[in-house]
DNA sequence: CGTGGGTTTGAGTGGGCTCAAGCCCGGTGG
DNA sequence: CCACCGGGCTTGAGCCCACTCAAACCCACG
């Protein structure tokens, strides 16, 4: 079994890695053992190398995808085919399964950003969970509202909200979703670029806005890695 | 019944105004004829004057609306109380299912943009129905999925496209979901500001850019009224 | 030691914002 | 009927943020 080559503290959130299994999902803590058995025979585990893909935007895809490690990228194309980074999932989110729901191509690309290991359940038997289990089903559906609120609050920001204010939410954002070590040092190393295209700005103007940060002693930079320096001067500057 | 004061043909999408009933809504077609007759004894018609409030952002409220007849403006403040326009929403559509589902308090306010007839369907019922009914359930979550696609497009829009691809692209918009008139007429009437706090600009240059589209022949304004001229070119300029 | 991907910094430009003034039209009251 | 008022629309001028293009740098890696 692959998942064993990543048999190694996780560096992120938890510490329980490969031996993470379904039945500690807070999701799927609503099933009942029997729906449980039947899933672990049924689902498979999938292992990913760094930036291979998982799905592409535009194509169909048979199932969804429960992150048991690692990082993964969701994108979508914009014009002329720029990439807009739409958010980073990691161990215990669940991915695809908006297209599958409601029957749809996949409007985004998922995108190993870390070795990842996933669990995959194919959609009939999601399905199929969905229609029995009405506990199950009002949490994914409580997801996917949390989700649609995350997106309206994004909205608005990337529409009234400075480059400067924005990268600096973003920051705050990745903190608190991926969290920080001993020395303040985010959890998660990202490429400059896909900083950009997450803040929705040129790669430039990110560094731009990253430097002075740094001059003004909110954060320390040593390359990819972020320190942060004063999280509450920086929430000042994204306004919140 | 204070919805006969309402009993004249609708300006949108259908005639059937007031005498629209749960019954020929799509959603609702699922549902069995005893919960159909239930839900007839429970639901509640309301009527609004424009410009009232349905609810407010940051209140919790006590069910969905579905839209009988009229225009709803969905909104969220941002940065120093800025309003961004979210969506509107018109007959058929149904509003505030989003922190019912996920029991949270509203992410946006609902105002009357015109005079505005619902129906009003509280929490434990619609909760009820649910739990009991997969087919609507599924319906309900394909309505969700797809309206965070939506998100995630208007994300990568907002964040990559020029101001003046954005008008167009939302002049298009409106024009597919409210159609327009014998003479191409848009068939909503908008304030300019609400259309650029919709594409997520100031006022003043939202203005300029319809002028210019008016200078080049694509539209014609007969004060808030819009015509289409040239729909291909306006396709072009909003680069999809 | 060269190569290449990613990062950083600089210079120049222009899109879009702000501020300010004027215009248009409908409503109201004398 | 006209004068006035106010809200929304339009246009102009000026400025600044953020984008583009270009060059240099840094580090990892073969």
């Amino acid at each position: 079994m692959p998942v064993e080559t990543f048999d190694r503290r996780s560096k992120f959130r938890t510490t329980i890695g490969a031996e993470f299994r379904l039945r500690n999902h807070n999701l799927f803590k609503q099933l009942t053992e029997s729906e449980l058995t039947l899933l672990e025979r049924l689902v498979v585990q999938k292992l990913y190398k760094k930036n291979e893909i998982l799905y592409r935007e535009g194509c169909r895809h048979s199932g969804i995808y429960i992150i048991q490690q690692g990082i993964v990228k969701i994108s979508k194309r914009g014009v002329n085919g720029k990439l807009q980074v739409l958010r980073f999932a990691q161990i215990e989110d669940i991915i695809a399964y908006r297209s599958i729901i409601s029957n749809e191509v996949a409007c985004s690309s998922a995108r190993a950003y870390s070795e990842v290991v996933v669990s995959h359940i194919p959609y009939t038997i999601l399905l199929d969970l969905l229609k029995q289990n009405w506990k199950f089903t009002h949490e994914i559906m409580k997801m996917i509202c949390n989700e649609l609120g995350t997106s309206n609050t994004f909205i608005t920001n990337i529409a009234q909200k400075s480059v400067r204010e924005r990268t600096a939410e973003m920051l705050l954002f990745l903190k608190d979703e991926f969290g920080v070590d001993a020395c303040n040092a985010l959890q998660i190393t990202i490429r400059r670029e896909d900083l950009a295209n997450m803040v929705g700005t040129a790669t430039e103007s990110l560094i731009r806005i990253i430097s002075e940060f740094r001059n003004e002693g909110l954060l320390a930079c040593q390359r990819r890695k972020i320190i942060f320096l004063n999280t509450k001067q920086l929430k000042r500057v994204a306004n919140i």
